[in-house]
DNA sequence: TCATTATTTCGATAATAGTAGTAATACCGA
DNA sequence: TCGGTATTACTACTATTATCGAAATAATGA
């Protein structure tokens, strides 16, 4: 059980580690790719991105529990933890204007 | 008609205000209080920010186009802007799984 | 005009995040 | 084991962000 804070910081955690042109653009990358994930080293060539400055980006989706990573050989494959995303878009909206006047839902 | 480089950058700011959690509470109160809005001084009295770091988290809120603004007397109402919310959580889940192997949305 | 309340701007400091070269490690095929 | 490729860790430097007190601005009503 986490607490109402907690989630507040994990979400937040999560949505900072999106708050990143080349991190979008990877998680982006990888929402759209095979859901059995995508190379490292093919994100680094499709997104132009050098080798260290990506491990640090992929480090800090993986940490934030966005991505998940599976080695195989000399590859690692990272793919999207899609629960985890649906998670945090879900959360944005959680108890959308249930403190309006009326209790509406007019707005989402 | 914004380039998709542009799309990827104005998101990126988007998730990046959300990504804080003082500021990730303040859309959530938001979001889920009246669709009129709620003032300025409410958020800091529930949520417990100094006036001037509130100031400027709506601010950073209202600039990634996240939170409208609107006063009223001496009073400044902010509310979500939830169209923009919408395009952001959509923008996260779009094109999902186009690149898999057989095209399949197993995944979303 | 004056006092009062609501909110923002200024300004300075402290803390965090981004970048990428180089070195190190892991794996595989020969 | 050796050589090549893939990936991460170390490191240092720079840039951005967070914080909040104090001063300034805006609106209202007496």
């Amino acid at each position: 059980m986490t607490s109402p804070a907690q989630r507040i910081r994990d979400h937040a955690e999560q949505l900072g580690a999106l708050g990143h042109a080349a991190r979008l653009s990877i998680l982006r990358y990888v929402v759209q790719g095979d859901p059995e994930g995508t190379p490292a080293g093919e994100l680094q060539a499709k997104l132009d991105i050098p080798a260290s400055t990506l491990s640090h980006h992929l480090d800090r989706l993986a940490s934030a529990g966005l991505l998940q990573s599976r080695r195989e050989g000399t590859f690692i494959y990272y793919r999207a933890d899609f629960a985890q995303l649906r998670a945090l878009t879900d959360f944005l909206w959680e108890d959308c204007c249930k403190r309006g006047k009326g209790g509406g839902d007019a707005c989402c």
